[in-house]
DNA sequence: ACTTTCTTCGAACGAACGTTCGAATGATAC
DNA sequence: GTATCATTCGAACGTTCGTTCGAAGAAAGT
């Protein structure tokens, strides 16, 4: 009977047995994401077609379809594997550190260093934020919720070891806001690398909520 | 013989007399203009069609192509635009003003108060960035490369002045970040007003941007 | 060898897309 | 009233969209 449920099929068979053993499906598929990373980048959620994914991957239209059951949910994967990547190296590299300023700086480091690293798979993270619909986007939604909450942990660590005042939430998201809009300019050949851009932003946000704590002086 | 170069027959004829008397065409087409800004806004360029912006203005679908001659066209009015009028109130509101950190404060009140009351604008113009093509993309791009430049003038003041050592670009890049980030985060009901926010970034970038000057201090 | 399962594909589906055309309105001036 | 213009519209154009189907090829098991 050829495959009438083929996808459901699939998510059975591929359900992980805990030891993941590499098949070649998932080689495959994880393949063809990198293509369609590459193009949902470059064209937008929207504006890509999954026939310029098909001529970017080599594979044919019905082909890509053995993989996954629709585009929403090829978006889905992407954003789900990139953000989820992106929170357990955070946590890996928070473990045993315990200066509130340099968690800080880590945080900065590790979202800047993904972030050019993986451009692509970024921004489409970052532009494509509202597209997904109910099931899909609260799961996204969940785990970038969980992301917001870590770094709102970190400040407000800041806050109180060095009894400061200002609002976590708009420094968080000015924070954010530094970081994300990276993809609108950053040119790999000509910027400076993630490192020293993570410095130099570090720089600016940090003393930029540690001269708090007394009332809102003018500097002078 | 009908129209069969309707377009061009009125771009000749609303061509503005420098003293524009509000033709009854212009009020309209302003009209679909903010229907169409919402419709972007909403469901991003790529994803709204004409049918939508049909739905929501009320107008019929040929209708609307007596307005404008191309979907692409209509994204680039509303583009245009918006950055003109922003730079435009900048610029007036600068006039006279002197002291750099103020009117550094000025930039960046100006930029959230109308980023905040055009807010559907404002994300239209942020998030379908790269999407006008070719002569409709170059217009754009001018000045918003304009808008840019008076940035890094004003900050380039505020180096001189007070002798501060940073990276003028990296820190007008952050700037906009954080203003732009905006439109992901703000709800009206919840948020603060402009003036609180912009007073608020105000300080977190000034501070940021003024404890530098001596070498990369950790604030010890 | 044959059988079974996994993987790929050409061809097509119906729906939605941006855009156009000619005719039908509404308004203005004679 | 009638001629002239400005504005709106229903219906359709051709194209592209996401997705599906049945069959064919490739791998693996026996």
């Amino acid at each position: 009977m050829g495959s009438p449920s083929t996808a459901r099929r699939i998510s059975a068979r591929h359900h992980r047995a805990a030891t993941a053993p590499e098949t070649r499906y998932d080689r495959r598929l994880a393949e063809i994401l990198n293509y369609a990373t590459e193009v949902f980048c470059k064209k937008g959620y929207e504006g890509a077609s999954m026939r310029d994914l098909s001529r970017e991957s080599g594979m044919s239209l019905a082909g890509l379809y053995y993989y996954f059951e629709s585009k929403e949910r090829l978006l889905y994967l992407i954003q789900k594997h990139t953000f989820a990547t992106i929170v357990q190296r955070l946590k890996t590299r928070l473990e045993g550190v315990s200066d509130p300023e340099l968690r800080i700086r880590i945080f900065i480091l590790n979202h800047l260093e993904y972030f050019l690293a993986n451009q692509a798979a970024m921004k489409v993270l970052s532009h494509e934020d509202e597209v997904l619909k109910n099931g899909f986007g609260a799961e996204v939604a969940a785990i970038k919720r969980e992301y917001y909450r870590i770094c709102v942990g970190l400040l407000d660590e800041l806050k109180r070891e060095r009894g400061l005042q200002f609002s976590t939430r708009l420094a968080v998201l000015s924070l954010f806001g530094m970081m994300n809009w990276i993809y609108t300019w950053h040119k790999p050949r000509v910027d400076a690398d993630a490192d020293s851009i993570a410095c130099e932003m570090g720089d600016l946000f940090l003393r930029g909520v540690m001269a708090s704590g007394k009332k809102r002086g003018d500097g002078r």
